[in-house]
DNA sequence: TTTGCTATTGCAACTAAGTTGCAATAGTTT
DNA sequence: AAACTATTGCAACTTAGTTGCAATAGCAAA
């Protein structure tokens, strides 16, 4: 939304998003450029590629937020109805690409979906 | 889990839940006993219901934690695969009594799951 | 290239949900 | 009634995330 420039934080922080899949903490993207950014810059930079369809934000188990790159979404509609998968051996979030049927509820209108799923990672599980 | 005296803190919290579709916020909880519960106490007494199968915790959409009595859960066994539904207008919370089918993913174990969906519910559904 | 506009950034201080350690209190059993 | 220990209250802490504001830096027009 609005006017996008082409800054060193967008840049620096774009990069660290390397696939569709994988998602970040916004705590772990703080840590790794702590030396070059501002947590406060990070978080606003987060908040307005998420607006822009670049990124979507997803809730952890803990209530911290975690970001990825969005494959599917525009502007104007931003999509974030597909499931992610939360380790609970390792931790780290990714996103499924599977799509869960979104019921229909009489005299209730959803408009969008937060699915989480808990497990054993295929890393996590191939240890055991 | 542990030993279960009863005590005053396990009623007067408990009392907050009227009905097993129904979320209260922790927040929210803590504000209305305030003047009789410290919310330490209050904390510590939603763990232990979740942890004894009484309670269930979901996670809203801005990463609180919201707690709803659970109606199929037993001390061992603590499923809390049913849906929430989130109103983005009144911002309450409950549980949806529908079942969502959960995927099986190859090389990943799913344990459990935290579905979300947003929108606006029968109440502020008819108010538009 | 320079000027000016304003989006973007950094800083420091703040907010608030949730946690921790410990001493005091209160269920429960003998 | 005594003793054991789970539970509670308190105060201080932790930390993810936010806010206000002045300084900086993209970008477009001159």
């Amino acid at each position: 939304m609005g006017v996008f420039r082409k800054t060193k934080s967008i840049e620096l922080i774009l990069k660290e998003f390397p696939d569709e899949k994988t998602a970040i903490s916004v705590i772990e993207i703080v840590k790794r450029l702590d030396s070059k950014l501002n947590k406060t810059t990070i978080y606003r930079v987060l908040e307005k590629l998420e607006q822009d369809g670049v990124l979507h934000c997803i809730l952890s188990n803990n209530g911290t937020k975690w970001y990825a790159k969005c494959n599917c979404c525009s502007k104007t509609n931003h999509y974030n109805l597909h499931p992610h998968f939360e380790c609970i051996d390792c931790g780290k979030i990714d996103c499924l690409e599977i799509k869960v049927q979104i019921p229909t509820i009489s005299d209730r209108k959803i408009v969008s979906s937060q699915i989480l799923f808990k497990g054993t990672c295929e890393g996590c599980f191939s240890l055991n």
